[in-house]
DNA sequence: GTAAAACGAGACAAAATTGTATCGTTTTAG
DNA sequence: CTAAAACGATACAATTTTGTCTCGTTTTAC
């Protein structure tokens, strides 16, 4: 469960004013501390700051260095998820295409970026920017469920909800397959796509369409 | 999200060598106690005493004259919920029916167990007792679902873990459901069933036997 | 090579949380 | 009605976690 992460972190966001010209090694670090971050709040949400620094493999005292508070760090986390959230469904949404492909192109958007989706599923309710990026993810995700049901590939007899919450589930379950290494990527959106729209009794045969 | 409980805790196990003999506000407290711990719990891993006495609706001193420490507090819920997941799983194994009805069965009685479960999945790291009971469950499982796909009830080709995963989550999906107000227990259990074996794509249909 | 940047280790103070104890009041059982 | 049981409130000590700071060392950039 050590977590190679399935992406990367982008580099610092050169956002701030006066931005005072970091180090390599502080960039490197900066990355690992946010990785650690989400991968030991993902398994316990309440880790603390020494296990997260522990864990990143630096000095509790760096921890605080790049990051002055713990509320800044899951802050700092959750803009960055919502960011990467947002430019993977993005990118979906470029292509038109009927929306059946797209919910393929989404799992193989999202599925990398699981650990960052399960963390604002549990970590956004404190902060108000990070809360409603995430509800903007499950807003687009209902979009996608309406779109599928006029298109006729999902029945209409089931509650929208319930589907968005299997999708929202298929990616979790999906990241820790491939996390687990029993799947790649590719193969897990398979797995996902097939298992909510056909459901795992049939063989193999591939989705009627 | 208050949480009115699906199920009921049973009166305290009178196992205990000289029992205090309890006041009926006792009891009622204790219950109480547990059943806003596993609430709070489930919301937030790391919820303090203090708020799981606010949502029980006593005094923090209550709380600790019940389960000394917070731990004591931990230990006695996953006992519990373990207890209850063993009963609930003994009875569906009672009958001897094919696999996919001991599926169904099995969503029946677990599903007002949903909470407890959940609590089971992320909170029985700790303790070895609690823990091995939790993993019995998953054995369980397990079996069923070698059991399934030797009945051809699911496809070969889907590996168990992804099957046991996707059992797993539903059970939790479906108790929120029923908590959310928008589904019984019936239909949710239906509604599971019908997402595992046949997914969301199929008009209503029923399943393909 | 050298100076600035970043770090680790450790010492501390400041919360926050937990656990204990006391005391007066309410509830229960019979 | 009464005594025992249980409670709430509150105060307090112990522990844990957080956040700050300093100092000597390592790494980086040039």
């Amino acid at each position: 469960m050590t977590a190679t992460s399935l992406v990367s972190l982008s580099a610092p966001s050169p956002q701030s004013e006066k931005a005072p010209r970091r180090n390599a090694r502080h960039r490197n670090n900066r990355v690992a501390i946010m990785e650690a971050a989400i991968s030991a709040l993902n398994a316990n949400a309440g880790a603390t700051m020494s296990e997260i620094a522990a864990r990143a493999g630096v000095g509790r005292a760096t921890l605080h260095r790049h990051f002055r508070t713990r509320n800044d760090l899951v802050l700092a986390i959750g803009a960055q998820c919502v960011e990467e959230m947002k430019a993977a469904v993005l990118a979906v949404d470029a292509v038109n295409v009927p929306p059946a492909e797209r919910l393929r192109a989404m799992f193989e958007a999202v599925i990398p970026l699981g650990d960052r989706y399960n963390f604002l599923g549990f970590e956004s309710a404190d902060d108000e920017v990070t809360r409603s990026g995430y509800q903007a993810q499950l807003r687009w995700a209902a979009a996608l469920v309406e779109d599928l049901k006029a298109a006729g590939d999902i029945a209409p007899d089931v509650p929208s909800r319930w589907v968005v919450g299997q999708i929202d589930q298929l990616v979790w379950s999906a990241w820790n397959a491939v996390a687990d290494g029993y799947l790649d990527v590719p193969e897990a959106s398979d797995l996902a796509l097939r298992t909510l729209m056909d459901g795992l009794q049939r063989p193999t045969a591939g989705r009627s369409k």
